[in-house]
DNA sequence: CCTACCGATCGGTAGG
DNA sequence: CCTACCGATCGGTAGG
């Protein structure tokens, strides 16, 4: 059961929707199913949100912001690439760790936005992938990392810190600082010479 | 357009099917729509297929047979953990390289499936994702490899095998081989003492 | 492989 | 937040 306490409606339909796509997929989450959950009719949904896509977009656009905003004051820092790459991993599984529902939707449902919110989303994720190519780069062309292939290195990153929300568990004794730093390490060991 | 020449009717829809459920999902991907990219009527597909389920099952459980029987010889191999994990990812990777597809269908899709299917789909991934722990735990306990938690490595090691689909393009003049043996380094180093 | 069609379910609206 | 309902679409079957 969800905790409800203290949220308004429209937040415990956001953060229903949010699990059940993330449980089931978007596509095979109906808003009977939904509504269900809380206890009301499907009906009832359209009196807090104005459609069943408006939800899947507040999530995918909402993390999508919190991934690129914790990495801009990083990139500033006058650290080795290392440094940087350690601190931008770090911010990154924050914001999973903060919201692990949330960030499983983001990877695995974002194709459900319709054309035009999909393009805008894929240009997010462009972006922030070429930040953290940027960094490598940094650190190859500094000498601290090895003559890796910039996407695979890239993209390794990436996938180790993207399936995060599908492994890691809250409630597990397993520290989030930890994990977050384990990590960080062994794929920084696996670039440097 | 797919190539269809050389095979039988029952494999285009098989091949259809694989690829509009990487592309869109199996809950978003209509019966309809696949008959639309065969050029035929929806319900002539059942004249090759019993559901659309069952095309479900045949991906999942032809490609986690795959898995398992490629990593089943090198486990009875006696050579280093680090040896066994290399080559335990280049079988790995083989697998997902020969049908990218599939392997996506197989990561991202498979939880569609009805629920004694899934149970059963979820033991063949435990009992696989059990094998690699196994060679990790060797490395730990020979000395070889640093004393990691298990769950974060194994989990580390999956997340970034496992995107591959997703990222790795086989019309791109990136080579497979070259491409796992990277992938497997930069792993391997990360876990070395 | 087709036409014709089934019951079920979908996202969503009207009106209160 | 409900009842009542809309047109569209779903997976699948019958019969040829």
């Amino acid at each position: 059961m969800l905790m409800n306490e203290n949220l308004t409606r429209k937040e415990q339909v956001y953060l229903h929707a949010t699990v059940m796509f993330k449980d089931r997929g978007y596509a095979a989450t109906s808003m009977r199913d939904l509504a269900n959950s809380l206890g009301i009719e499907a009906a009832s949904l359209y009196s807090h949100i104005k459609s069943k896509e408006e939800i899947l977009r507040k999530i995918c656009f909402d993390i999508a912001a919190e991934f690129i905003s914790g990495l801009i004051d990083i990139e500033q820092e006058d650290i080795p690439a290392s440094e940087k790459l350690r601190k931008g991993i770090i911010s990154h599984t924050k914001v999973i760790a903060r919201d692990l529902a949330s960030s499983a939707v983001f990877f695995n449902e974002y194709r459900c936005l319709s054309p035009s919110y999909l393009h805008d989303f894929l240009l997010l994720r462009i972006n922030y992938i070429n930040r953290f190519k940027k960094i490598i780069k940094q650190g190859i062309a500094e000498g601290e990392f090895v003559n890796i292939d910039i996407k695979l290195a890239v993209m390794t990153l990436f996938s180790s810190l993207n399936w995060m929300p599908s492994w890691y568990n809250h409630t597990e004794n397993i520290n989030q600082e930890k994990v977050s730093e384990e990590l960080a390490n062994m794929l920084i060991k696996g670039l440097k010479k």
